[in-house]
DNA sequence: GAAAGTCACGAAAACGTTTGCGTGTTAAAA
DNA sequence: TTTTAACACGCAAACGTTTTCGTGACTTTC
């Protein structure tokens, strides 16, 4: 039960000095081979390991990375963590997580727990009410102390800091193109309110897939869901409303949702309709998530490679951290990462 | 661009003596109401937050607890996680994650970084190749250092630390109890290889539902998967072997399986065949996994209360912190989650 | 034999805190 | 006026490192 054994105390056994046992453990030519290879032996017998946190302080760099995230139980951002921890890990650096749980005053507390001393930088992606509220003091207040910031997936263009964002608007565009490739004729799009930015910007691209093969969009074709809440919760008010948007437009024959969720009540919905997938009905989700792989029938779904968003994320704020000679004229870049039409069951 | 201010900074600007500035923002009854009225508006107007790096040298306490976990892009661990930070944050605590990927010596390696000095104490769960290869050393080092440790889910009763597990045996019990009492006849069980504690438990908890109700458990209706490689890989291969299962015994009318997947490929296999679930087999699987609850048809499950355990978890661990005049002999708990059968519809 | 150089090590400062104790100044008590 | 007490503050050590610089003891050089 003794405790973590330091350099004094080697040095008080050994009856040497501290700048000594330190100096002999790094093989420093001031000390003299005898002495060296006196301290190493006693070193290794105790395991002695250099502290931590002392090293931080006394370097004023932890070689930590904070990253903060609106939700961990969550295909997507568990992914970008797993990305995120893997380069950390290759370059020496441990991640400590803070979950936002979607709350702008969880995630503010969260930064500023970290934000003092704790970490070198942050890898994040906005919580809803972030958004919705569009404040960003703390964003800047804390790029201000000199602490970098890179974001993910939900980030804004108030925030000037390094960014890795998918290609939303491509991977939507692709996906209805698809679709339309398929012989659909009357797409509909099941999205979210706009204040999401990616949701703004899938919905966009579905627009722009319509209109570059001159279909003409249908306001009444395009359901936004509230998404304020979990959307487990809306599970059946979403249901319903999909159920009477198909009872509405019977010749609806193509579905592209901007998440899994929806794309599956989509599919569920349409079944519950004696509706056949893909033959009366084909969808497309958006997402990295476990569901579509394993739906009957499986879905094809817009990729986001979470996990390369975080590994970009992480070597990003990683370089920053450690060129602190900055050109002063900040450079920021935003990293887009391109998505990935994966076709599964769910089209023809 | 300014670094965050310390302490020496206040003191300069208002000469006044480091000490003096630190007492101040304590409020501290040495300090005249004049200083302490100035400088608690320089610090406040300078935004002045203690070094948590130099708090933590200082109380050799860091507020941080270590969690490592073999795979973050899982459900169940994603949930455990939540669990802790809810209860980690509510307590002052922050949480670092290292994955160690099911390997050994990366649980080690990751293990060895943490612990010198970075956090207080460690929740894990064992790397499916430590419980292969039975070499617990680094715990019990780790422990020796005065470092304590929370195992959850996966554990092993030579280690002697606290430890969160699931009432495996029971849940599988009372999952094929179920089955029973539904009036399957044939049980079939689809199982992990024995290392893994949890399989061996819940396919014990299988046999002996079977035996209190005097069915003679079949060797040929258990199916024993080797899931050393990950299972996504395995799909295929885990098909086939139920298909094979399912035409060698037509009779079988009730499936157990001891995760989510494994449940889901049975179901999959079933529907192949022209069989109706729950009509002419039930499936019930093991698991606090999102794959039940949307699939078609759902699924019962036996959940596992994924994000209770990482809540008992970090009380643990934080009460064992913080009760540092510990009683020298240590007593150690285990806490054991009740499970719960959530009815779906894949059971009548 | 004196000057210069090498060797092997220790002292001390620094990172940013907290806190016990010492001390100079002023006000109250004798 | 002298003694005592209260007040308001500063000093210094400690947490565990790293690193610059200084220094005493030898060794070499001329």
């Amino acid at each position: 039960m003794r405790r973590k054994i330091t350099l004094k105390q080697i040095a008080r056994e050994l009856d040497v000095s501290i700048s000594t046992v330190s100096k002999a453990l790094k093989n420093s030519k001031e000390i003299s081979a005898d002495t060296i290879q006196k301290v190493q032996a006693f070193a290794k017998l105790y395991n002695y390991r250099p502290n931590n946190i002392a090293l931080s302080l006394k370097n004023r760099k932890t070689n930590t990375i904070g990253i903060i995230i609106p939700e961990i139980v969550h295909h997507f951002f568990s992914k970008v963590i797993r990305g995120v921890e893997l380069v950390a890990n290759k370059r020496g650096y441990n991640v400590i997580i803070g979950l936002s749980n979607e709350s702008f005053s969880k995630e503010v507390i969260n930064m500023e727990m970290l934000a003092n001393g704790s970490i070198d930088g942050f890898i994040l992606s906005m919580s809803k009410e972030t958004l919705l509220q569009q404040d960003y003091h703390h964003y800047n207040e804390t790029m201000n102390q000199g602490m970098p910031i890179v974001m993910f997936d939900r980030v804004v263009s108030e925030i000037k800091c390094d960014k890795v964002i998918v290609d939303d608007f491509n991977g939507a565009k692709n996906a209805v193109e698809k679709l339309i490739s398929n012989q659909c004729k009357h797409i509909a799009l099941i999205t979210t309110k706009d204040y999401v930015s990616v949701g703004r910007l899938r919905t966009q691209g579905y627009l722009e897939a319509l209109e570059d093969h001159k279909i003409t969009p249908q306001a009444e074709l395009i359901l936004k869901m509230d998404d304020t809440l979990d959307y487990e919760v809306h599970l059946e008010k979403l249901e319903a409303e999909i159920e009477q948007l198909f009872k509405a437009h019977k010749n609806i024959d193509g579905v592209f949702a901007v998440n899994e969720l929806y794309a599956l009540s989509a599919m569920k919905v349409a079944r519950r309709l004696g509706l056949n997938v893909p033959n009366d009905i084909q969808v497309i989700g958006f997402t990295d998530g476990v569901l579509s792989k394993h739906s009957t029938p499986s879905l094809t779904t817009v990729s986001q490679h979470a996990q390369l968003m975080g590994e970009r994320a992480a070597d990003l704020l990683i370089d920053k951290i450690e060129n602190d000679f900055e050109t002063e004229e900040e450079q920021f870049q935003t990293v887009v990462i391109n998505t990935e039409l994966v076709e599964r069951e769910s089209t023809k």
